[in-house]
DNA sequence: CTTGACCCTCTAGTGACTAGAGCAATTAGG
DNA sequence: CCTAATTGCTCTAGTCACTAGAGGGTCAAG
């Protein structure tokens, strides 16, 4: 049995996160100790594993739970796990292409800066007049990354 | 001049970010009608569309700040806005390395998914399996798109 | 038995907004 | 000139996925 500062070793996940996994649901409530600490077992650092693996690969937690739930009945179809996946996947490449659009952007910024006073500094002119940019770089950048 | 209305329409930021941006001292408070509604004119629309083309190159509101007092001085010196460009490009690019060895992940996950049942499903397998990644993707990810 | 490391709950804060309630002002049409 | 529709006002709360801190309780080693 770990305690949930063992646990966070375990998993690379830092203590308030996991009890903040425990209140959404992501994870069971743990079982606790005569004096009232939280107790896990290895069932519960392969949940966590699964779920710390997953947010570094970017889902959202409500992607994970449907991921966890799908994982728990190993006979049922793969297709949703995989539509899930996808999905992420296809978010990944809208964000990609966003960057690369926003990254040319800033490089022809910095290039075209002389260094002399803020006159005439090719940063701000730019910044103060989107003419000046050759591609469209679309909206405000969303969170998640 | 303009209502706070005809200003978003005119710079594409919603009203109540317009507000917002006013509550965080990023747009001077505004002068008012003889009823108390907000009226700008053209200074406050160059200075609304700055900030707008600033956040879509995914300037924090900080930088953005920063760089709005650098724009009211033209004869200062450049390299600090400069410096401020160069330092969100850098940030750009590491999310940029970050998502696409994110995407080479998922791109590897979902390919290897022959769609059966989750118990043979590899996607859900490599969630649970770190080991089957083939390199590293770092801590979880961060927001600032 | 004491010390120090760990754990508990609860509240509040982050960034950059967005949504909604409940009401006031303006404007276009008749 | 009156009315109805639109737009505006303030204020509060919610989003996402945590993080920080206060003020205490528990546990294992020495």
């Amino acid at each position: 049995m770990l305690t949930i500062g063992k646990l966070g070793a375990a998993t690379g996940v830092k203590v308030p996160t996991i009890r903040w996994y425990e209140e959404v649901g992501l994870l069971p409530r743990a079982g606790r100790s005569v004096g009232g600490q939280r107790l896990y077992d290895e069932a519960a650092r392969r949940r966590l594993a699964f779920i710390r693996h997953a947010r570094e690969l970017g889902f959202g937690l409500d992607a994970i739970r449907d991921l966890l739930s799908l994982a728990d009945r190993p006979d049922q179809s793969c297709a949703a796990a995989d539509a899930i996946a996808r999905a992420q996947l296809a978010e990944v490449e809208a964000r990609l292409a966003r960057l690369r659009a926003l990254k040319g952007e800033l490089e022809r910024m910095v290039e075209q800066c002389a260094c002399g006073t803020i006159r005439d500094c090719r940063v701000i002119e730019t910044l103060g007049d989107h003419g000046l940019c050759k591609g469209e770089h679309g909206g405000i950048a969303s969170p998640l990354a």
